[in-house]
DNA sequence: TGTACATCAGTGAACGCGCGTTCACTGATGTAC
DNA sequence: TGTACATCAGTGAACGCGCGTTCACTGATGTAC
């Protein structure tokens, strides 16, 4: 449910209660932000203020900014493949078509949770951009593929698994840009988004 | 070949042969630090410090830090779209089938655009990250789009442009989110995914 | 159940630093006659 | 072709500001007996 990789803080994980609370406002507010001032302007000093707190607080549970970054991502991507294990425990027991079938849910689903966390769009670009933080989207990313290749394996016996797993990751990164897509582009209806991306993803003619 | 929005400058244009090529200097500079400090530690001092120039010769050209970013991801978007408008001149005239078979072909042309500018994956992640940015990737995709469907229309009068223009738009966005990926996943082969992207953007399936 | 002590959570106040930007200026290039 | 003047290109030096971060501390919560 979590990634291994992302799990792994320097700072413990609060044990108090008050502790946890204050760990995911400090998140929750620097969601905000990322979406009101964007990933140039926002600070360690601003996200505290924000959150009624002194900066001493901060970096009680983070190392340093990027480290905030670096959470606020893991617990982003965390929440989308909550949704994508909840997709493929309803699915992969029912074959391959139930799978090819359910792309569009599944794009949904993933779009949903984006659109649900505050300033999501926001972090899923920054994740993009910063050289610190890169690894989190690549790796949560491969982490979908590597599911999705389970998934799929269990009807496919006979295939290559490195080449389903190329077009799986290919998939996974066409489906996420299309998800980023959808809250960029204005001019494109999102139906049209879904239902094409998903007919594109079926991968009908997969060997 | 320059976007219009893109090439109007707050500041004149350089006029003496020297301002210009300081004026691309920068550029070039900016490109370079892009990608060895990252979009978080980029400055202004720092790209003058690295062409050998002091601030205020910046100045003369670039409004803002954020201005220098916008030209050089303007400059970026044009040089790839020089490569679209010399593939659209090679096959537009031979129908559509020939459209559609040099789909692969425009991929490659992007992507070796990409990767011969210094800094180019970064700069693309940038222009997606900043808000001030964001605009610049927008307006170039529309401007792609908008010349991919005036070259499908001469071989389908008959078709919804709008429709058209919706395909087309999310067809463009798959395939600069390839582009992309080729710089950052390596566990999948650029030939699979040019191959593969270009299969799926034929769009054969169009009405 | 109460108290003493240990640990955890958060504060107040400040730090040095490098950022983006500007002012007043000099040197280089172009132009008119 | 030479010179006087106008304009353009770039400099030297500094500015205020807010950034990320830390130190020494206090208040809150949990634990043992």
């Amino acid at each position: 449910m979590i990634l291994p990789a992302l799990a792994t803080k320097k700072r413990p994980r609060p044990k108090q209660e008050r502790a946890q609370q204050t760990y995911e406002l400090l998140l929750d507010v620097a969601g905000e932000l990322l979406a009101e001032v964007g990933i140039d302007r926002i600070s360690t000093n601003m996200i505290c203020a924000r959150a009624g707190l002194t900066p001493p607080a901060l970096y009680r549970y983070f190392k340093d900014k990027y480290d905030v970054l670096e959470a606020l991502g893991g617990r982003l991507m965390a929440r989308q493949n909550v949704a994508l294990e909840q997709w493929i425990a309803r699915h992969a027991d029912n074959g391959l078509d139930a799978l090819r079938d359910g792309i569009e849910e599944l794009l949904r689903d993933t779009a949903a949770v984006t659109q649900s966390e505050p300033g999501a769009v926001w972090i899923l670009r920054a994740l993009h951009a910063s050289p610190r933080l890169v690894h989190v989207r690549l790796e949560s990313h491969r982490y979908v593929t590597d599911q999705l290749v389970a998934a799929y394996m269990r009807y496919l016996p006979e295939i290559d698994r490195d080449e389903l797993w190329q077009q799986l990751r290919l998939s996974v990164e066409l489906g996420f840009a299309a998800d980023e897509m959808l809250q960029e582009e204005t001019r494109v209806s999102p139906n049209l988004i879904f239902a094409r991306v998903a007919r594109i993803l079926r991968n009908d003619d997969m060997p």
